[in-house]
DNA sequence: CCGGTCACCTGAGTGC
DNA sequence: TGCACTCAGGTGACCG
């Protein structure tokens, strides 16, 4: 679900309420989720930080260890109290739990995590993983691992490549360029929301071979990424179906100019604006304004 | 190395 | 109301 900046707000949200809590229990309903040998190891950890990783959160433990959460299409955290039985046996309707406020109706939840939250933080109670789709996965990794993970796995996001460094990479892809912005091992944080606006700002088309372009063609697609992606982080992410943090829904779907538009006209220049598949993802695109 | 396709899952929406 | 079908913000495996 979540891109770079649904995944900041995330993690922002959890650092906020977590920082310095002991990890005190965990509850598994969903095995390939995480781990249950990586879940035993995880109690009696203090949780040092919440940061973002590209589009993933990662969870600082002690002892170096790390637990990176990938979210993929539906994963998301939510704070609330629950049941000896935990959600999924709460007996109740889920009327009658918003009635009495003790639980929050909580199907696809796939984890519980208990805490002792640290001193002078609010009690917000159990931190639920749920995913409709199961597609979200945690992992946890000592320190020198962690180290190899994000080397092989996750690249510089848009705010950390510097402009040459990104012609660079522009240049040495064949890829279409709307491919090469959503592969995390090239350029992290982007995904086919961010990846549609930021090609339609830059008035290129998805498709373009990469190395097709100009290297002012890779600047100004790297400053659009980073201006589009701190517009969203402000605005809380992109609510589109059911992303929310802990703090509650984004609003920067709003201001999206061409994703989920596809028939509609042009902003600039009043056309329809065209759909297709590109690494097959939807693309949407005006024909007239990227070239 | 590359692109295309599929698998992984569930639910919402659409059209008949 | 029900059924069949399409689609969804991600990513890794496999194939040619």
């Amino acid at each position: 679900m979540p891109e770079l900046p649904e995944a900041q707000v995330i993690a922002a949200d959890l650092d906020r309420a977590l920082k310095g809590s002991v990890i005190t229990g965990i509850t598994v309903w969903f095995s390939k989720a995480l781990r249950p040998d990586d879940a035993e190891r995880i109690p009696g950890h203090v949780l040092e930080g919440a940061e973002r990783l590209g589009k993933m959160i990662r969870f600082r433990l002690s002892e170096d260890l790390n637990l990176v959460c990938s979210l993929r299409m539906t994963g998301q955290f939510v704070f609330g109290r629950e049941y000896e039985d935990g959600p999924e046996k709460d007996p109740r309707t889920p009327a009658a739990r918003i009635r009495d406020g003790r639980a929050p109706p909580l199907p696809h939840a796939r984890l519980a995590f208990r805490f002792k939250y640290a001193p002078g933080k609010e009690d917000l109670g159990t931190l639920f993983y749920r995913d409709v789709r199961k597609f979200g996965r945690l992992t946890l990794f000592e320190g020198p691992d962690f180290m190899k993970f994000k080397r092989d796995s996750v690249a510089r996001d848009p705010f950390e490549f510097d402009p040459g460094a990104f012609r660079e990479l522009v240049k040495s892809s064949r890829k279409p360029v709307k491919t090469l912005l959503m592969d995390q091992r090239s350029i992290s944080g982007i995904g086919n929301i961010y990846a549609t606006e930021i090609l339609f700002a830059s008035g290129i088309h998805p498709s373009r071979p990469a190395n097709d372009l100009s290297p002012k063609d890779a600047d100004r697609i790297l400053a659009n990424s980073r201006e589009i992606l701190k517009l969203a982080v402000s605005g809380g992410g992109s609510t589109i179906a059911n992303f929310e943090a802990p703090s509650g829904k984004g609003s920067f779907q709003l201001f999206h100019k061409v994703y989920g538009k596809k028939g509609e006209n042009c902003p600039v220049c009043g056309r329809p604006l065209s759909g297709s598949k590109t690494g097959g993802r939807t693309s949407v695109y005006c024909e007239n304004c990227q070239k």
